[in-house]
DNA sequence: AATGAATGAGAGTTCATTCAT
DNA sequence: GATGAATGAACTCTCATTCAT
């Protein structure tokens, strides 16, 4: 698949010995069960099946192996619509701004499922973590917003999306379908349409977008 | 203002002594700054000027201090949509959903800027805090919810608002000022004409509900 | 009734507000249950429904409190013996040792019965605390022990019990005695006949201490 | 010498660091001197020269480490006699009731000196601890109780001693010895000849429940 | 006399981390 | 590389006692 589990990237990158992918395992189920500063070494350890020093060994600290679980994330978070999509976008690969948004949309869900926990762990812990605040800002603020901003300028001058400051649309766009994931999986209504949702919210955007007439 | 600061609600009301106000505050700063887990009960007594027992004298436990911090919160978060502006909108205080949109947003920003540091360890520890949780879907979840979905209705009938299922334009609506609001206070970026941001996000909403004419 | 209830003693006296007694009654109550060492004075004040501060303004500390409560227990523990009883037998008012010991089972059994609480601290609390040590040796150890002697004494004249070392003597009947009350107070065993039991005591006891015939 | 030192038992089994040795030891000493709840459990770890935190790592609470100091006691208390003696007995091995109860009391004088300390601890804390109630009753209230009554039914087939109901008979004799080791370890008077107090108790004894003749 | 808020020392226990094996 | 015993600082919480009211 294009897509590839995060758990992967983090846990099964080569060189990683079995307890340590068992300790990396156990720490991403503990953190985002009960919160990083709410888990303590040893209950990691109990849960990885290994020696409290055996944690240590290859962390130096508590908060060095919280890094090493959430640091990843901030590049994989966005990274396909960043390098991938940028160009697709540009070459004309999506006939119109909607299929573009049905294509970011799927893709970012089936990332998001693959590492719910994972991320999880990453929200949770950076409004405490000066060192993910940064790491957010340089990729996410920078990286991911200037390309974002160049192709909803790219639907703008196609005159597909409505000629408003982009940093507000893009603003928009992202709002709605953050509303729509975190409904999904976190509050996780019992009756719930999947496709009839996400035509509801395409259509939405699309008409909130559309450039007024004259 | 009609709008009643939080703070006093927690720490000003009757029946508390000095001491006591000290270590709320204390703690609301404390829980908002560094996170309820990772916040000690001596760092608390310290800030407040108390000694630690005192504390206990007053708040069995630590988490019971959080508790009585952050469940009065619940019931103030959404409590005046539900109480009064639902029958301003159904006696026609509004001429409009527009203007329904513009006094509920006015409101409850209020309400946050006075309460931002408890709002904040109350988002913190919703996931962690079975007894939040239980609150949180018993007051919002059933209570506010079912007096949005009869204002949705009311301008539904009106025709001044599409007709869709009223669970998926809450949702819409709500993604689009929690998104307006996160971008506001959380990320604060150095440009923001705040005029100019309602006025785009209130066309953004209007269009993007507006009835398909046949 | 001759023999008075040690409660009244200590907390019927005179001179004591009714939260004095209240106090003493939930302190023997929590001391008997928990042991001196883990009842918390909180935890006396809260049974005995009184301020924390108002016990330490009638009792310096909690030691004091306990000292008030067992003290005159050493006193009373033993004190109709040595007073009356001691005259009673010298003065042949008992015909022979079985009468004696008969009326000293039962005077010691009522006391026992209503001061049950007040021993078991005492019991427990002998040897923790110095003072009641020093006490249990000046009262019982000297007093006592001098008047039980003469009574022995008094009997082995009359050739109704073995010429012994009076010392021995009187350990071999405090040892049986208590252990009667012991197995019938502590272990109290659902079959139990007391006045069967108290006759073979008795018999045990006289021929065990019978003079030998030559 | 066959009686082995419960100390051993207790501390010396294989498979205790160093460490847990002295911790034990430490706990042994102070529990004994000044009480279960009034020790605590710094106070152990400065007398066996560890850390706190290293009692803990052995022993999850402090009770556990009362627990496991006193709960084998309750095995070994009355053991020799259960196994050991039962089958002596019944084996003619003891050739009168007299020598059985010098043989009984000089093991378990053994014992009793080997394990002074631990026994002064069970003593004091079976009233407060349920667990340890419960093992007791288990142990001596069925196991020795029942072969304690073969042996003087025994005796009283052989016509050595009195017809009586024998749990009377046993409540006797152990009161007594009792009573004996109660004089010489807890109030150690200044003048003890051992061997004629030995004599006297067992003349007395004897006396006792000799049967009576017609 | 009585209160109960306040105290600070110290309780039992947990923790991240170290280090000899 | 892995272990797990050991650490001691820090944690939450309890305690006997004080004192202003």
């Amino acid at each position: 698949m294009s897509e590839q589990n995060l758990d992967e990237v983090i846990y099964n990158q080569e060189g990683l010995t079995e307890k340590q992918k068992k300790i990396l395992e156990a720490a991403i189920e503990t953190f985002a069960e009960k919160g990083f500063a709410a888990t303590s070494t040893s209950e990691i350890a109990k849960k990885a099946g290994v020696a409290e020093g055996t944690i240590f060994r290859h962390y130096k600290t508590k908060k060095e192996l919280l890094m090493k679980i959430v640091s990843p994330m901030m590049f994989k978070l966005i990274g396909p619509i960043v390098i991938k999509d940028l160009y697709k976008v540009l070459d004309q690969e999506f006939d119109d701004f909607e299929e573009f948004l049905r294509a970011m949309i799927d893709n970012r869900e089936q990332f998001l499922k693959n590492n719910i926990k994972t991320i999880r762990i990453l929200i949770q812990e950076i409004p405490f973590q000066e060192e993910l605040r940064e790491q957010f800002i340089e990729h996410i603020g920078k990286k991911v917003y200037g390309r974002f901003r160049r192709i909803v300028q790219h639907y703008q001058e196609k005159e597909e999306i409505i000629v408003m400051n982009p940093d507000t649309v893009i603003r928009l766009i992202i709002s709605t379908v953050l509303g729509y994931f975190a409904t999904k999986y976190v509050i996780s209504p019992r009756e719930w349409n999947d496709e009839e949702e996400i035509e509801r919210m395409l259509g939405f955007l699309k008409r909130g977008l559309t450039p007024i007439k004259k």
